[in-house]
DNA sequence: TAATACATTTAGAATCATTCCAAAAAAGCG
DNA sequence: CGCTTTTTTGGAATGATTCTAAATGTATTA
């Protein structure tokens, strides 16, 4: 474990924003100067092949990253961009059933406008 | 209507894959030799809006186009990169309760490896 | 601890899907 | 028709991400 993926890590799960690669790359040169954004990338890379965290992909945005990778919902924002959480029971056995398939992971995406912006 | 549009909405809706728009183009460029691909992303981009298409997005693969805007799952082969549509019930109405909003639209993606790609 | 092998980091270049632009063409309308 | 507005077009620009090859760091074994 070096020094850059340790900080990276910490980033991640320091709160519970899903921020860009790019954020992740300036929050982490605070603590790190000389990190790369290669690295940030190669990292996050890592990461997600290890299951550690989730990139999630929306239309008209930049990739976020979540730091479960336990299949839960996701709400975004269409004006802010800005995407939360929220739990929903575990229904990858249901789903298994339903599509005859052995299923990796499920996220439920959920478009809408969120408070701020409704009140803007 | 101008006759670009005309091709590109029959384009999507002569077979029910999930076209990116690169694949669109070289489709619409068959029966319209002078079709610009600025046009077909102008055109995919006037037919979300309008809710007749829905762009989808996936980690690692370019967005896709599914000719309907009527919420259901998607199931994203993470080896061939394939799209596949399932029916769902519509739980919109559950949704806007568990979150006390008022939601747009939703998409269930479940990530899987399709029966080709496991038989590989 | 030294030597070696392997993994990671780095900066910058390259890629490539998508968007932007400004001019030309087409469509819609009285 | 003429006029206005919308759409199309090709090419340039953008920007997130990936690639590359050299340098550095880490771990292992002797």
């Amino acid at each position: 474990m070096t020094r850059q993926r340790e900080v990276i890590l910490e980033v991640i799960n320091s709160d519970m924003c899903h921020h860009t690669a790019d954020e992740i790359f300036a929050l982490a040169k605070q603590r790190l100067p000389g990190i790369s954004l290669a690295t940030v990338y190669n990292t996050l890379k890592y990461l997600e092949d290890n299951r550690l965290i989730r990139k999630i992909s929306a239309e008209g945005t930049k990739d976020r990253y979540d730091n479960s990778y336990i299949p839960h919902g996701h709400l975004f924002c269409s004006k802010c961009c800005e995407v939360s959480d929220f739990t929903l029971p575990d229904f990858t056995g249901q789903l298994n059933e339903l599509l005859g398939d052995e299923i990796d992971s499920w996220e439920l995406k959920v478009r809408y406008v969120c408070k701020k912006c409704r009140q803007a």
